[in-house]
DNA sequence: GCACGGGGAGAGAGCGCTCTGGCATCAGGA
DNA sequence: TCCTGATGCCAGAGCGCTCTCTCCCCGTGC
């Protein structure tokens, strides 16, 4: 069991085909340049001999891998909490295998593992990185570009390479923050407060910042700095309601502290949305579903989003293949494209996708 | 920036310490043999220029990858709702990268995608498979087991592999079921029903046979299938409700189906626990703590299992290595082992952790 | 009819590594 | 002193593949 056949070689593959190892080599990588019947007998030698190619054999030789890292920093336990990551791997997975190419998960705990992460991207065992939850501090990036490889970050990093940019995928967060923000203004409230996220990740800022803009002159009291967890979110809500019991709204940064926010609202005893109104941000499924009320939200494509990263990664990659743009990686309809040509081989430093509000009951 | 310079090969270390290929060769992988100052030679010329072995020469030759395959499963987008996956993932992580293989991240989502990762693994990039949520009428085993792969399971699988079964990693469903079910009963609840999961898989019919051995002799319309989602549980609660309006407690299958009962509940006027008792199972945190009560469960190390399916794993590979068995791979304090010493490495075909019940507010 | 060009196939070199012999070198016993 | 047996190192083969280079064969043009 342990010890099962010999794996056919390619050279088992020619011998059985009559023909050389070159020819059923040119069969296997699509067969240019050979003439039909030759290209049928190899074909029948390698169904036969259920020939598989090692790709160790060969990444030795193309220097190629077919396979990409996913980085995913997760300082805190926060990233299996929460299904956006979750979604993201989906949209990666799906765009990856559907070009045959694998897909290599690296999670970061803690400290060291940075070191571990950067020797392996170092190691040159994948054509390129997708690389997630950045905070400002982050040594990644420095590590990623000492490397050398390719990448393509989920999120704007706060932060520029000094070479047009970064390349990555984003939501427009501070356009979907003015629009929620905006949403609660139109309802009559007037006393918005805002639970953020981190503001070490720009998401978190541009949040804030979309709030900012439609709440100008806002009572410094209203906005309370939180983590992107429901415990936050409640910790968040009892100071604001500390501070000003009398406000009218909340726009959370995401939908956890969100659901965080209308469970300490609960127990205050206001009711939402007649009471408080409240947004969320992300629309995650399983989260803003499934609170009391159900959440009104700001939604992201979140599956979509981790597919473009990965198809502008394989973009990338392409560059033998021919000056790929992001023109033909992506569907340039309702996202924006920012920075473009900046960087060497022309593609956008960011794609930035449109949110929307999904109305539910809490606001 | 495309083409970085030339990564350092072996030979420019032997080169510059002034050894052999072959003598540095041992000195990278361990050192043995190999007198002390030579050594330092070595180890001083691989850090002077960044030496990273290259992986896939590596491979070719000793026919072994260093990287394990993650199979789940999906047929429905249930597995990233639920943050049981997630959990285990994390759990698998940690110990793979803790001997410093790497995770290849297989997702199936259609039907052509069984016979994509049945290739894959035939094709030996991996070596081992760690794999998920098989339902009983699931091609991959077949697809497994003929690629000759090692492989752990995640739950029990519903059949054999005659040579001893099939070696999984499992938590005690029936007796976590019967322990949520007696605290039931001990809480004076008699009109007990149950919410199950899809029972082609292993999980849910245990827990259903748990829930048996406890209800002897229950209304059969106390039963109901469901699929471990929110939107199962709240159609299964509904059910429940509609044949037996008298019932006084419900135990449902998972967490996720649980929360969506506790909605249908509170729709209906219930109030739970003293209406209705109610018990989940996983304890998956962001589910089991933000629900309304907080939801008392049935826990399982859900990252611990994710983990043990690694070590597991890595033991059997490591044969080579000579003779691990169960007793030195896991502590086997607090753990059941099942089915010892038919499989040809005398491994235990199956771990089976214990559960525990957590009591939050619902029962 | 002969030179020439082009396309299709094969031979062979290597990608970077591990690992098996085999050859020194040195210690110890006769 | 010579032989034996470790011990430590090197030389070289070869893992399975790709890709260039070369050769051959056939069709074409003058």
């Amino acid at each position: 069991m342990s010890d099962t056949a010999p794996r056919p070689t390619l050279e088992a593959v020619a011998a059985r085909a009559g023909v050389s190892r070159a020819t059923a080599s040119r069969v296997v990588n699509g067969g240019d340049g050979v003439r039909e019947p030759l290209v049928a007998r190899v074909r029948k030698a390698v169904d036969e001999l259920g020939y598989v190619p090692n790709q160790a054999a060969r990444s030795l030789v193309t220097r190629r891998h077919d396979a990409v890292a996913v980085v995913i920093a997760e300082p805190e336990t926060r990233v299996f909490a929460d299904p956006f990551f979750a979604l993201q791997l989906r949209g990666i997975s799906k765009e990856l295998t559907a070009h045959d190419n694998q897909l290599v998960l690296l999670l970061i705990e803690g400290r060291d593992d940075h070191a571990r992460v950067g020797r392996y991207l170092a190691g040159g065992h994948v054509d390129g990185a997708l690389v997630f939850s950045l905070h400002l501090d982050d040594p990644l990036p420095g590590l990623i570009q000492h490397a050398g490889v390719p990448t393509v970050f989920g999120g704007r990093p706060g932060w520029s390479d000094g070479k047009g940019g970064p390349v990555y995928v984003d939501c427009d967060n501070r356009d979907g923050a003015r629009t929620a923000v905006r949403h609660l203004v139109g309802l009559g409230r007037s006393r918005v407060a805002h639970i953020t996220g981190p503001l070490d990740q720009t998401s978190a800022a541009d949040r804030l910042d979309g709030f900012r803009d439609v709440m100008t002159d806002v009572d410094p009291r209203l906005i309370v700095e939180s983590d992107f967890t429901p415990a936050g979110g409640e910790q968040a809500m009892r100071e604001l309601l500390d501070r000003r019991p009398d406000l009218d709204a909340v726009f959370a940064a995401n939908d956890l502290s969100a659901a965080g926010a209308l469970r300490v609202l609960r127990e205050r005893g206001r009711r939402v949305p007649e009471d408080v109104a409240v947004i969320g941000f992300d629309d995650v499924g399983p989260v803003a579903e499934q609170t009391d009320p159900p959440l009104t939200t700001v939604r992201q494509d979140i599956e979509e989003m981790g597919r473009l990263m990965a198809r502008l990664l394989l973009g990338r990659l392409d560059h033998r293949g021919g000056g790929e743009t992001a023109g033909n990686l992506v569907s340039t309809e309702n996202l924006r494209i920012v920075g473009t040509g900046e960087n060497s081989e022309g593609a956008p430093s960011g794609v930035v996708l449109p949110t929307t509000l999904v109305r539910r009951a809490s606001a």
